[in-house]
DNA sequence: AACCTCATAGAC
DNA sequence: TCTATGAGGTTA
């Protein structure tokens, strides 16, 4: 009697697919098979081994298997499986998330010839080949003289054949190697590895992070400046084995060649780099690496916390607060938390840095189960950045700026030093409004208004890709006196440039960064020190170092204040204060000039005094008076649909569906942006005290819902602790 | 998701 | 009567 296979699929369906393997066959958890499915074949992943099939069905049997090993390790299956669950999300795409895109197309696990690397063999000798063949000789003769292996294209460039170097490593005279680690600016890999330094106070907090014994989470509490990589660095050369891997997860902004470098620096070839430039076959080749258990570090965003490690001894996640960690569409997971849960599988050490902890990893300190270790002192003589609130009711404004700023922003310059200005909203103008009638431009197919664009004289929709040419007069009252309301970075750029003509004003926003490698050339304008002022979104808030920015102007801080969204204080005082961070961390003292209608709102007069620790406890302390995350569980619903109606109704049915316990429903309720895209969009949010309970409920409800004939059109989804319920 | 079947409305 | 379109069902 043969055995039976549970097989996962990569297609949207919360089901397994149960086979009976042939007996020559030996089949592995995790192992990659070849199965009939339907009328054609598929690619699966085995999931569980001598299962007992559903009555009244015949199987058929697994058709090959696509490599005798496992394409991923049991422990991999466990994260995956688990976050499957944990997350609602079908376990097949769960599990092929995992895989490079060239195994989940069912291709072998193998780097093709133009990818591969070669070496010359120790003993190889020229003399062993025929005298007429002097390109093999040459090859050969090249591999010889080469430092280090040399790539099947650099092969190809100086004019050798694919069948040359196949004759070379018939006769055993040259290998294919495993390639040296990627991106490798200049050659490193050799030179003496630099000693670490630390501060004082980055001894005292590597002295407190525990030891790679077992399981432990850490949240290490630095401030910006205060040399948090640094201390990573030490902490892996301190704790790694030889043999060991370890994960750095970094958001996708942080992760430029500088910080690469940084690394490369102290291990040389050990760094690997995972994220979403890589192209198809560098990620097949990165995943090998790790998946045959290279002692890589590996630096990587968001879905490296998905690699196949065999050999994870260590788990960094830097800036640990940033939204970016959560996946905002299909398998919604968490890296942070899917970081934490992979340390405590793999009996490691996790340490989750920040200036700003989330306020879920702050209340995990404070129960005790998270270690907290402090860094709360600059590097070298850099100081903590002086904030002071700037009330601008009834002040002039000339693109968003008030007299003071503009004055602060000329001593500055005038000083020979940097200014970086802070507007959350790209474009010129978020509104284009007729003065006459009061005509707002609207898109037409989301429920909001169109951004107007001066550059190209647009009015783009942000939240759709819809755009118009904008006009001057109204279409709807033939008055001409429409004139653009509000700032943007385009405008405020504009009058920068205009009150100070000498020195270069530099804007950092999606619309200016789109050029691949343009934010490089800026950010390289930045780092020669030259007088400049920066104008810039979130983008220039994260991670950059720019050591003669000595003022960071915030030309408005109230968008945080009163929005419905109970995440919105947490993320505008994180945002403020990465922000602020960007100032003065060369030797020179940091100013920090925040503009607000609200310079007495207690959250504000808390920032200006610069301790997020003690904003934090706050806004912990409202959560907790509210039943808010972390105190109880959070999961939405959202459904969209091309009416209203209809995405309220599912809704409705799945409020009449859920099972009458513990739960606080909210809803249903349209979405802020309630249509988007000509799509109705609305949500229930479902709370409880009870995470194990929430968890059970969600799943009822997702096989309930598969079960259901939907009204066409209609999509919903669970979204696990969501970032944001508007 | 991808593919198949079956029903139906419109074209000739 | 033929065929293009689409909703519904199925995958072991």
């Amino acid at each position: 009697m043969s055995q039976t296979v549970r097989v996962a699929l990569n297609r949207p369906l919360r089901r397994l697919f149960d086979y009976s393997a042939p007996d020559d066959l030996e089949l592995i958890l995790g192992q990659r098979v070849r199965i009939p499915f339907g009328p054609r074949s598929a690619t699966g992943l085995v999931v569980d081994i001598g299962v007992t099939p559903p009555e009244g069905i015949t199987l058929k049997p697994v058709t090959s298997v696509a490599e005798p090993w496992p394409a991923l390790p049991a422990e991999t299956v466990k994260l995956l499986s688990w976050a499957s669950s944990y997350y609602q999300h079908p376990l097949g795409e769960c599990l092929f998330m995992a895989l490079p895109p060239a195994l989940r197309k069912g291709r072998p696990a193998e780097l093709k010839d133009r990818d591969k690397w070669w070496a010359a063999n120790e003993p190889a000798s020229a003399d062993d080949l025929p005298g007429k063949a002097h390109k093999q000789q040459a090859l050969l003769r090249l591999l010889k003289d080469a430092t280090q292996a040399v790539p099947w294209n650099q092969l190809r460039q100086q004019g050798f054949t694919l069948k040359q170097v196949q004759a070379l490593a018939d006769k055993s005279l040259i290998s294919e190697v495993e390639p040296p680690g990627m991106e490798t600016p200049a050659a490193t890999g050799s030179a003496a590895t630099p000693t670490l330094t630390l501060t004082a106070a980055q001894q005292r907090a590597a002295d407190a992070l525990p030891e790679r014994k077992g399981f432990s989470a850490s949240l290490l509490y630095g401030i910006t400046g205060s040399g948090k990589t640094e201390l990573y660095l030490h902490y892996l050369k301190r704790e790694l084995h030889e043999n060991g891997q370890a994960l750095v997860l970094v958001p996708e902004i942080n992760l430029t060649p500088q910080t690469v470098a940084r690394f490369r620096k102290y291990f040389g070839d050990r760094i690997v780099v995972w994220h979403s430039a890589l192209n198809d076959s560098q990620r097949l080749e990165t995943w090998l690496r790790v998946r045959n258990g290279e002692p890589v570090i590996l630096i990587g965003t968001r879905s490296a916390v998905l690699l196949p490690f065999t050999a994870l001894q260590a788990i960094v996640v830097d800036e640990e607060h940033d939204s970016s960690y959560k996946q905002g569409e299909g398998f919604r997971y968490s890296a942070r938390d899917l970081a934490v849960f992979r340390a405590r599988e793999n009996q490691c050490p996790v340490i989750l840095g920040t200036a700003t902890p989330s306020l879920e990893t702050l209340q995990n300190a404070a129960a005790g189960k998270y270690l907290k270790v402090d860094l709360t002192e600059r590097v070298g003589e850099a100081r903590p950045p002086n904030l002071r609130l700037l009330d601008i009711r009834s002040r002039p404004l000339t693109g968003g700026l008030s007299r003071p700023a503009m004055e602060d922003i000329r001593a500055t310059l005038e000083a020979n030093q940097q200014v970086l200005v802070y507007i959350n909203r790209r474009g010129f103008a978020p509104v284009l409004m007729c003065f006459d009638c009061g005509h707002i431009a609207e898109c037409p197919h989301c429920d909001t208004h169109l951004t107007y664009h001066r550059r190209d004289r647009a009015l783009r929709c942000h939240h759709c890709n819809y755009q118009q040419p904008a006009f001057t007069r109204c279409p709807k009252c033939s008055g001409e006196a429409c004139k653009p309301v509000g700032q943007g970075t385009e405008q405020t750029e504009e009058i920068l440039t205009a009150s100070f003509p000498e020195v270069p004003v530099l804007r950092i926003d999606r619309d200016s960064t789109q050029r691949k490698g343009s934010i490089q050339t800026i950010l390289k304008q930045v780092n020669s020190g030259a007088p400049c002022i920066l104008v810039g979104t979130q983008m220039v808030a994260k991670g950059h170092d720019f050591p003669n920015v000595t003022l960071v102007v915030v030309v408005n801080a109230d968008g945080g204040l009163f929005s419905v969204d109970f995440r919105a204080p947490e993320q505008m005082v994180q945002t403020l204060l990465q922000v602020s961070g960007r100032a003065g961390r060369g030797a020179k003292p940091g100013q920090v000039l925040i503009q607000t209608c609200h310079s007495d709102h207690p959250l504000l007069t808390t920032i200006a005094r610069g301790d997020y620790l003690s904003i934090a406890r706050q806004l912990l302390a409202e959560r907790e008076r509210n039943g808010l995350p972390p105190f109880r569980s959070m999961a939405v619903i959202r459904a969209e649909a091309p009416t209203m109606e209809a995405a309220l109704a599912f809704l409705d049915q799945v409020r009449k569906d859920l099972p009458d316990s513990k739960l606080e429903i909210w809803g249903p309720l349209p979405a802020t942006l309630a249509r988007k895209a000509d799509r109705h969009r609305a949500q229930l949010v479902l709370q409880s005290s009870n995470r194990g309970s929430l968890n059970r409920i969600l799943a009822q409800l997702c096989a309930h819902v598969d079960q259901q004939r939907l009204s066409p059109g209609l999509r919903w989804l669970v979204d696990v602790d969501p970032l944001e319920t508007g």
